[in-house]
DNA sequence: GTCCATTGATTAAACGTTTCATCAAGCAAC
DNA sequence: GTTGCTTGATGAAACGTTTAATCAATGGAC
């Protein structure tokens, strides 16, 4: 057990003042001579007094402590995926910017969220929400200061981070047909309605469209965005015919497409082009180096907390939904088709074996 | 602005008992009839009550509240190891299995660390902090319930938790060593004393004497743990005569090793064996797939967590430092080497060229 | 029928702040 | 010399709990 706790009403006796003065000085509220405020300056930092948040939460209902909601964070999901461990990097560095403490919770779906009132918690950073999920309807409803990163959702007073994801995928997907690539397959997580992958599926179908390529439902492949995934998709993959390259909507599901087909002997960009999405501190030392849709993930969740952060304001900020730019980052596991190479590709005549 | 807050006392008048009564009923505290407690929990559920965190808090200075500290999370280190979301992973499952809520912070030399007092933290989980560094200094002396991953403190009062790293680094460099190797490099990051790369370190020193090999100094070739780094380390560990293997005290330094390998044209493992250690998520599926000393990450959060809970509810805990169990896993990554292979590479001759 | 122990409930203080209403003193204006 | 304004400071209530002290009622034991 420490001592017991140096309050305001030690610093107000040691400085010979009242309780209400200390306080004004802390706050810099109210009217205080100078001479005071030295003196209890003074004696906050003799008595190393520092104040107690529960007791300011108490009184005025502020806590200077936001939740970042993280999905299925403790079913394994999030661990393989650095995606959101950039994203909470950025929004840690947002917070520390705003002053702000940040509590980590794994959206669960069993949550009640009660936590939310419980703490008093001054706002809320939900990565990936699904429309129409119950716990998010309680949110929006509680009217908790709140910012959603990576889901579109329609109510018009939610704010929302996202990247461009339409876009995202129309340059992927545009790449690969400017290298002479007609048969694309996508490699996706599951196409949720208003959920990321949609998105950039929709950014697919736009370029293949333009490019004069029909979409054929079976060419979109859905596997969880994991390396796992991402390896499995494989022979679903390779099963299509004439396939020379993928678009993936997210780097972890290609980087274990890159493993499987390495497994198999295959080898990229030789045999199959492969692209993805998000540019991961990995992607551009996989092998070989990823060909990618990069974002900023760190910005995003910079921007997640101040756009946060003017909402509890209650400045209204100039947006409600912002995209954050996204680019395509050319680099070794894409290759130039050459005339007359778009031949089916015989998956039987493929198979070399690997060393697995 | 919501509604005004349903406190006990509105449970209270609604239930026609005192308040008294009601915090009974909720903490199961003092005696109160079976029939009361019906009449209580119903109108606790009627006015959708739950209870001021931050006033119990002040009463009762328990916030079920831990902070998590990890190292330098602002400045981008950490973005790039995913180990440290594993980690993070882990505790939040812990957490939540102990009911408590983590508060995620970055830990920054400048830090004050006065949140600690000031949010009333039951205890504190700190990565990677160094031996007589002023914040842990503080913190020990605080008396906070704290615990301590990743570091060996000689303070024999302060729980630990850590994976058997000398142990690791000796299995690492043995199993190199049972296939034939001789000429084995260490790429490490720095060896701070008391530090996990110190740990491994002596390892690789134990298993190299056992064996009858002298240690070289140049041999230990330090470089931040990251992908940067171990891309880097390599024109330094080409330049070792005859080096034929390279233990790697991290898997992400290991994979931006093979990175640059694989850059320069060189093959693993033909050219080079390369082992790793922590077995991320990503490393079964490196090209190739990363021979690693195995640790349970997700593990050491949860018993992070449980030893800390101990530590708070001043149950003694049967140990002060509890070591991880490790695993050697061989993968594709680390080759036999044939009799009379143990000759000096020339590295002039390497060098073929890649496509980068 | 008095005394005591037990059960079930209440009253009120305390936790450490913020803030509103009040107040004393000083001073300028009339 | 009353009035009124400004400056600097204070007293006390309030925030929503927990808990120690107290109390009324009940029912045995003697």
């Amino acid at each position: 057990m420490s001592v017991t706790r140096v309050t305001i009403k030690d610093v107000a006796r040691s400085a010979g003042v009242s309780i209400a003065t200390v306080s004004n000085v802390l706050n810099g509220t109210g009217r205080v001579s100078a001479d005071t405020v030295r003196t209890v300056r003074r004696a906050i930092q003799e008595l190393k007094y520092s104040p107690s948040q529960a007791a300011r939460n108490l009184k005025d209902k502020k806590s200077r402590l936001i939740a970042v909601i993280v999905p299925l964070l403790h079913k394994g999901f999030l661990h393989d995926n650095p995606f959101y461990w950039q994203l909470v990097g950025g929004i840690e560095e947002g917070a520390r910017a705003h002053r702000l403490h940040i509590m980590l919770v794994g959206a669960d779906s069993e949550e009640s969220y009660s936590f939310v009132k419980e703490r008093h918690l001054d706002g809320l950073i939900v990565i990936g929400a699904f429309e129409g999920s119950e716990a998010l309807e309680r949110i929006v409803q509680w009217g908790v200061p709140s910012v959603f990163v990576d889901s579109y959702l329609a109510d018009p007073n939610v704010y929302q981070i996202l990247s461009d994801d339409e876009k995202g995928g129309y340059l992927g997907t545009k790449h690969l047909i400017d290298l002479g690539h007609r048969n694309i397959a996508l490699l996706t997580g599951e196409i949720e309605p208003n959920g990321v992958h949609e998105a950039r599926f929709l950014g697919y179908r736009r370029a293949l469209k333009e490019a004069g390529i029909g979409y054929r439902p079976a060419w979109a492949v859905e596997e969880p965005p994991t390396m796992e995934g991402g390896a499995r998709s494989v022979p679903r993959i390779l099963a299509l015919q004439g396939v020379s390259a993928v678009f993936a909507t997210s780097d972890v599901a290609a980087m274990g497409l890159l493993s499987g087909l390495s497994e198999r002997g295959l080898s990229v960009p030789r045999d199959l082009s492969v692209a993805g999405f998000d540019d991961l501190p990995y992607s551009r030392f996989a092998t070989p180096p990823l060909t990618t849709v990069a974002q900023d993930i760190g910005l995003k969740g910079r921007e997640a907390v101040r756009l946060l952060q003017a909402h509890m304001d209650n400045k209204e900020p100039p947006y409600r939904r912002k995209l954050i730019p996204v680019e395509l980052k050319a680099r070794q596991s894409t290759r130039f088709l050459e005339e007359g190479e778009g031949e089916p590709v015989d998956a039987n005549e493929i198979r070399k074996g690997g060393d697995g």
